[in-house]
DNA sequence: GTGATTGCAAAGCGTTTGCACCGTA
DNA sequence: TACGGTGCAAACGCTTTGCAATCAC
């Protein structure tokens, strides 16, 4: 099949909200479509204009609470960027960390941080107990890397 | 001197205002004061409390603005955490990570992780030319461990 | 059919801007 | 005295809420 509003992620995302028992509507598959398809992060404005190509009478609205809802599912997570926390992006899956390019927004997902150690030893130190922790890199993409030198 | 207006570190930012050009008044020193002498991550509003119980007729304009400058300076920093980046505290000093206390806001820092390798790894995976990165650690300090087991 | 979901409009909230007055240097 | 800084009020942008109409199940 080659129509790009049925991607296999988005499909199985759709699923998820159906078997959560929420409707599978137009604005929803929009909105689901747009998230799926994307390996940046977009905040909800991005998305909105994105999503009214595919269904133009979709309201900002229906946006945001669609986005609550596939964040409440850990479908999708809210990125945090030295800017803002505004964007989102389809979330980890298992233990995994970010690296954004700080030109265009694309990110990547890597694993293999070993902090074990580092937790242990902050935890002695500090007598806090420690439940999760945030390691993310910042960067930019190979090519943004490449357009920037063509400006120069 | 015993005066709890004048500690070390909000003597210190107020001269590096100074340097930096700007005067020194009322309202600047009651903010400066509240985030110089805090361990724990605050809002501006928080910080319009606080500082209005030194000097009652501070606008939260100037808040606003004095935060804008301090963090100009990198003096203080924003803090991203997983229910906003709304909330400051003093900067780092060279290259330091933070640990959150989830429940009561304090913070403690701390160094030493070694993420060169891993760095080094991404980046040549990747094809990023990985320039910044964020560790945090968030948990339950000590004392709000201690609390919770008593409330159960 | 019925109740969840929608888009619109309005409200809400945190933050910024315009402005006349004030106070530091 | 000069002009950077102030507080107030209003504007602003993003997000949430109230509501009647709509549509998936």
């Amino acid at each position: 099949m080659q129509d790009s509003t049925s991607n296999s992620r988005s499909i199985s995302w759709l699923q998820r909200l159906k078997i959560c028992g929420y409707r599978l509507t137009a604005p929803r598959r929009a909105v689901v479509e747009i998230l799926a398809d994307s390996d940046r992060t977009l905040n909800a404005t991005q998305i909105y204009d994105l999503a009214r190509e595919i269904y133009p009478s979709l309201g900002l609205v229906s946006v945001y609470r669609t986005l609550d809802k596939l964040e409440s599912l850990k479908i999708i997570q809210r990125v945090h960027q030295p800017d803002g926390c505004h964007a989102y992006i389809a979330a980890f899956t298992g233990h995994q960390h970010l690296l954004l390019c700080q030109d265009c927004g694309s990110t990547v997902f890597f694993q293999g941080d070993n902090l074990d150690e580092l937790v242990f030893r902050v935890e002695r130190d500090s007598g806090f107990q420690i439940s999760d922790h945030w390691l993310q890199l910042f960067g930019i993409c190979a090519p943004c890397q490449e357009s920037n030198r063509d400006k120069t």
